[in-house]
DNA sequence: GATTTATTAGACTGAATCGTCTATTAATTC
DNA sequence: GAATTAATAGACGATTCAGTCTAATAAATC
């Protein structure tokens, strides 16, 4: 087998004119970033502007469309962000073991309630707000949600079970399920919760959910 | 105390011109009130444009603003007329006596699947969506929006007492506690489900609920 | 039929929407 | 320093938005 070609084509072009800096630290781009975060977290895609966006992270037009092809295109980028960050949330809190498993789902929920409380309610779960606006979405969001929400889920499932296996949730449910069902009412605890402006609804599904699937403390 | 006045105000004048149409019976406010429940239980409030109901219930511009104040005061409308026909649904269900409790709510739920199920997973609950979207809207939303939740979750409490009172569901939980546990999950089903398009998370988050709520039927 | 009010009808307005377009500036190679 | 590509800068355009406005039609009283 002769080598004809080098294999990594990015080795063969020395690139002219100005190189492309690292995909992720440009500035600009991290900018808006982290304004979209905000805004789509309080207001949903479809009502925030991208005008607004750039006013609020003070980039001009041009920049934004250098780094994303639109404002769908920004969005899948701000979905992959969000997922990035609360990943790095549930691993923070779900693999530590300085706590039993159940008590790391509590952890979990309290740090989200923080989080919340931190800006007033009115953000939500990114996530959420946008699977509650696919109807008027690119259904290319529609794949991309239902992923990050799986991941979560999956680490769920890994913590329900180490908690199975040391009995202290109810042997008789499969910890996927418990992990989904989780997931969905949290989601919907989060919407309710920024709804109401307060943590009532977090620390009710919270509470509830946990106190059902814990076996017998024998609690007097 | 002498009857100065008549105490009836529309009693007194005879009314010259043409009289008003009962509030309700207006053929193009029905019209109306339906293609936006149909659209905003699909795409929410905010990527929903008014000329986009006109064309859809065929009423031109000058009897929408004839019968509502405005884009708010009509999204108001159909939060209420979504609530009447919802809580009828909700009573048909939960007040059927040939059927256990639990059995009522259980049947609830699927007649929920099947509504969703007949437009393809594709419409929401507009309490749900709204909710999400209260960062965008006007704050007169928030307050009908809990009311209307509280309303349905009273019923459900009156269900869950009555099943409690029966045995049937665990005893060491508040019916109230659990019933808003279930509209918190419920609300994320209904939103789960619009995303992935089917109906595996109703099923999910109602039967997982169900089974750790119910006492044991010491199923073998 | 004249008058009065309810309702329908849709053209129009000004602001906001996303995206395009032409420059300009920056950073690198030759 | 000329050439080349990246990135910034924002004016501009076509479309859509909620809402206003004037006029026409309908249904009643006098």
């Amino acid at each position: 087998m002769t080598q004809t070609a080098p294999l990594q084509p990015a080795n063969q072009k020395p690139r002219r004119g100005r190189p492309r800096g690292a995909p992720d630290a440009s500035e600009a781009r991290q900018k808006l970033i982290r304004a979209g975060l905000e805004h789509l977290t309080e207001k949903g895609y479809s009502s925030v502007g991208i005008d607004e966006i750039l006013k609020a992270a003070g980039v001009p037009k041009g920049s934004f469309y250098h780094h994303f092809h639109g404002k769908a295109d920004f969005g899948l980028a701000l979905v992959a962000a969000y997922d990035a960050y609360f990943t790095t949330q549930i691993d923070r809190a779900f693999l530590d073991e300085k706590h039993a498993p159940l008590d790391r789902l509590r952890i979990f929920t309290e740090r989200a309630e923080a989080g919340m409380a931190r800006h007033g309610f009115r953000r939500g779960c990114l996530v959420g707000n946008l699977g509650q606006e696919m109807g008027a979405l690119p259904d290319e969001f529609r794949a991309a949600l239902t992923a990050v929400l799986e991941g979560w889920q999956a680490r769920t499932t890994r913590l329900l079970s180490l908690a199975q296996a040391q009995g202290t949730i109810v042997p008789h449910h499969d910890p996927s399920t418990l992990a989904e069902t989780f997931w969905i009412g949290w989601e919907g605890a989060v919407l309710r919760a920024k709804l109401e402006l307060r943590p009532d609804p977090l620390r009710r599904f919270a509470d509830t959910f946990l106190r059902l699937i814990e076996t017998e403390t024998t609690d007097t």
